[in-house]
RNA sequence: GCCAUGGUGGCGGAAUGGUAUACGCGCGCGACUCAAAAUCGCGUUCCCGCAAGGGAUUGAGGGUUCAAGUCCCUCCCAUGGCACCA
């Protein structure tokens, strides 16, 4: 019988789409098994090798996980607003939401050729209104709640995109979008207090299912760091400051304090001085160096004296202030005292002459080199200044607490914890995105949107040229819906919201199945959540999978969800490369599925591509492989069609098919698609030298053949007289007697060396096997004199030392 | 600089401390064919050898062990992430 691929998914994707059998009842299921993967971009691009390499092993999981008996639920949608369908907007007048639909279009055909088992009737698209009123609902949900805020606050802006960043989209000083290099700027924006989880997202972390790789990624991102406030008292001047330092242990060697550029207490402490004017050059100049690009590490440190001193409060002497361009005015307090210690300020006390004194005896023999001219602290028994229980010879981390303690004892601080985290900037100045549902009324005072006005539609009266200003301020209609609503004078809210708010909580509106009056229901929540296996990209560590945990955080404590993690278990898949580097639009070197597709199959290609490597390396793309899977597809197909003439197999044959049943089932559960492909081909080889195969084993073979290649083992199922769907089948057990072979090959090793092989029966004793090993003349030749030692593993090897 | 992961044939890669190089690609030879493609059979880590067999080999060097790709130490290289956070 001709083989034709084409055919035969087109036939079973229909019978699939007949039989609903993908739909999930989300009330009934006993046994839920949610396996999400991050859900695309509607681009013009279409569908990419990515996309697959994604999906369809993702695919595959799920097929096993519901042949397992599992209630599997495997939604797909679109995170349909962003930059890309607006910048097309403004190069071809096309509407956003008209590019959009389409593209959906084309790519809700393109997946359904794939052939996943999605359930289309939970489908959903962040652009639609029925969709982003829930953004917006969360949006009043956070301001009602006070997680929603505006201030005005330097924020990252890209030049390029017109709009401004969150600080996790803007990480390496460009724009995550388009690599354009950002700058600083004041602005008025919305800000979620993502800062006020820190804690709560750290701690959770510990019992999730995710690389640790990605784990720690948060954690760094998160940034906890545990020190101490001091008091402090400017000299001569009635001021007091905060001053934070996460290494306490070295407070004794500070000699000089430093303060942001950007601090509002500089100019107070210059005011009316001499050193006025230079200061406030200085900080002038800084502050256009950050507007023109963020601060590069490789930058020098500039910094200029303000003719003030700090009351040190230890008695180590006056330590002179500092204006600094290293200082961050938004972590700690944005003052701090500096020593030796730091290979920063030490950089800087050596450019400008400041006095250096280090405490304890450095554990680092280059840093004593360093500062070996220096005063040292602690230094027993000539130590100047010597804290109670602090003994030379300590460890950093072993002087911490008891310092510590001494300080907090001494009353010159208390320790506070500080995060790297920032509150997320959730404003854009772009016009394909969720409206901000705030209104404001003459007085310019912000007012949310009621919920019965939800959603707050994203007027269409917009042209798409970026002048740097939200578009929606050129729509009439929004402005006049605004006053009809809430009175003369009243003006919209013009930023729309960054797609990653709606991206947040997706995964809970997939099991609301359109549901207009809750965001989900919170049984089918409770039941379904979290998310029992979530497959997609390792770029999102700092993103979408830190936000969408706050927002799941937030969520449970509004009430409307029992989790308080979205993602139980979570997993990367590698990265397709082309020529070694990363496939894009711009290098002119994406390879495109479809025609791949249309020439091996959807079967073929996804198999292919599970079995390039291990699923979470990734690799390079090269198409020359996939001619051996179509080799192994054919012949599958072949042997299962017309080689069916054995009433019983062997045992040999048995025990093979056992043995691959236990390391398809453990490979698939452990996402090691290369291999359980692999041991596939090892089994159809030896049915073919056996020249045949009985029916009971062709549909065992079919069966784990079913998650990976899921159209030809339909197919295969319905020739072979199966009943049913094959995805309805349970999954083959496998017999641990049977997997056991009758004889076993044993290698002889002599001084471990191999030196031959004998094949004895499974049930021989030790001595047996030994005595024959002894005998095989090609050992005989190596046995020179008395034989030391001799080791047998079982079934395995023989070695003899000599 | 710091953290993490990795380095195995011509290539993608496989290997609970127990026969390194499974499986596949590619290549070589043969069968079928007027011929080619497809298909099938045999071979294929490297070196010596007609063969039997021997020697070498998992980035480099040491160590533990009857036995090391795997464990330990030192180093080299690659990839990814982080890096003004005091």
């Amino acid at each position: 019988m001709e083989f034709d691929p084409s055919a035969i998914e087109a036939k079973w994707q229909q019978k699939w789409e007949e039989a609903k059998i993908f739909e999930t009842d989300l009330k009934k299921a006993k046994d839920p098994f949610y396996s999400l993967v991050m859900f695309p971009y509607p681009s013009g691009d279409k569908l990419h090798v990515g996309h697959w390499y994604n999906f369809a092993p993702a695919d595959s999981a799920a097929r096993f996980m519901r042949m397992k008996g599992k209630d599997v639920m495997t939604p797909m949608g679109f995170d349909a607003f962003g930059l890309p369908a607006e910048n097309y907007a403004i190069k071809s007048g096309i509407h956003p939401d008209t590019s959009t639909r389409t593209n959906v279009q084309t790519m809700v055909k393109q997946l359904k050729r794939m052939g996943c088992m999605y359930d289309w009737s939970k489908m959903v698209n962040t652009s639609t209104p029925e969709y982003y009123r829930w953004t917006q609902w969360l949006f009043l949900q956070m301001y009602e709640h006070k997680i929603a805020y505006k201030k005005e606050a330097p924020v990252n802006f890209c030049p390029s995109c017109q709009t401004v960043l969150a600080n996790e989209q803007a990480q390496d000083g460009t724009c995550d979008r388009c690599g354009t290099t950002v700058i600083q700027k004041n602005l008025n924006q919305w800000f979620w207090k993502i800062s006020q989880f820190a804690q709560r997202l750290l701690d959770g972390l510990k019992d999730l299912a995710w690389p640790a790789k990605t784990k720690i990624m948060q954690e760094n991102w998160i940034g906890r760091s545990e020190g101490i406030n001091f008091q402090e008292r400017v000299k001569d001047l009635n001021i007091e400051f905060e001053v934070y330092d996460s290494i306490p242990q070295t407070f004794l060697a500070q000699t000089f304090t430093v303060i942001a550029p950007d601090h509002p207490l500089v100019s107070k402490l210059v005011s009316g001085t001499s050193y006025e004017k230079p200061v406030m050059e200085f900080v002038e100049r800084i502050r256009k160096k950050k507007l023109a690009a963020k601060f590069k590490i490789e930058e020098e440190s500039e910094g200029i004296f303000t003719g003030r001193y700090v009351d040190n409060p230890f008695g180590t002497g006056d330590l002179p202030i500092w204006v600094c361009s290293y200082v961050l005015a938004d972590y700690g307090t944005g003052i701090v005292n500096c020593s030796a210690h730091d290979e920063r300020d030490f950089a800087f006390a050596k450019k400008y002459d400041i006095p250096l004194k280090i405490a304890l005896l450095p554990q680092d023999p280059a840093l004593a080199e360093k500062v070996k001219n220096f005063e040292v602290f602690y230094r027993e028994p000539d130590g100047i200044i010597q804290v109670p229980e602090v003994a030379l010879g300590m460890t950093w981390e072993q002087s911490r607490k008891r310092i510590i303690d001494y300080i907090e004892g001494k009353g010159y601080g208390q320790v506070r914890v500080h995060f790297r985290l920032r509150d997320w900037l959730i404003s854009r100045q772009r016009y394909w995105g969720a409206p901000i549902p705030i209104v404001y009324d003459p007085e310019g005072k912000p007012h949310p949107v009621p919920e019965k006005h939800l959603p707050w539609l994203l007027p269409t009266d917009v042209a798409f040229k970026p002048t740097g200003k939200s578009p929606l301020t050129e729509s009439k209609e929004f402005i006049e819906r605004t006053e009809k609503l809430f009175g003369k004078g009243w003006t919209p809210e013009f930023d729309t919201m960054d797609t990653f708010v709606c991206s947040s909580y997706y995964y809970l509106r997939y099991l609301a199945e359109g549901d207009e009056k809750h965001l989900v229901d919170p049984t089918i929540e409770k039941r379904w959540m979290p998310v029992s296996m979530y497959i997609g990209g390792p770029e999102h560590a700092c993103m979408h999978l830190i936000y969408a945990r706050f927002v799941m955080m937030a969520l449970k404590d509004f009430g409307f969800v029992s989790h308080e993690e979205p993602f139980k278990k979570l997993v990367h898949q590698g990265l397709i490369t082309n020529k070694g580097a990363k496939m894009s639009k711009s290098k002119g070197n994406v390879v495109s599925p479809d025609s791949l597709v249309e020439r091996h199959g959807s079967d073929a290609f996804r198999m292919y591509l599970m079995f390039m490597g291990p699923f979470t390396e990734g690799g390079d793309w090269s198409d020359t492989g996939i001619k051996g899977i179509d080799r192994f597809v054919k012949r599958i197909h072949a042997m299962f069609t017309s080689n069916v003439n054995k009433k019983v197999d062997q045992s040999q044959v048995l025990a093979s098919l056992h043995r691959t049943i236990k390391k398809v089932t453990e490979d698939i559960e452990a996402l090691r698609f290369n291999t359980a492909i692999s041991a596939l081909m090892e089994l159809l080889n030896l049915l073919e030298q056996e020249g045949g195969v009985s029916s009971e084993t062709a549909k065992t073979f079919t069966l784990l053949l079913a998650p990976l290649a899921p159209h030809l083992a339909e197919e295969l199922w319905e020739s072979l007289g199966g009943k049913g769907f094959v995805i309805e089948q349970r999954w083959p057990m496998f017999d641990p007697k049977l997997t056991k072979a009758s004889t076993h090959i044993i290698a002889i090793q002599v001084n471990g060396k191999l030196r031959g092989e004998i094949e004895v029966d499974a049930g021989a004793s030790k001595e047996d096997v030994l005595s024959k090993a002894k005998a095989h003349p090609n050992v005989q030749k190596f046995l020179t004199g008395e034989v030391k030692k001799e080791i047998y593993v079982a079934g395995k090897l023989v070695s003899l030392v000599v």
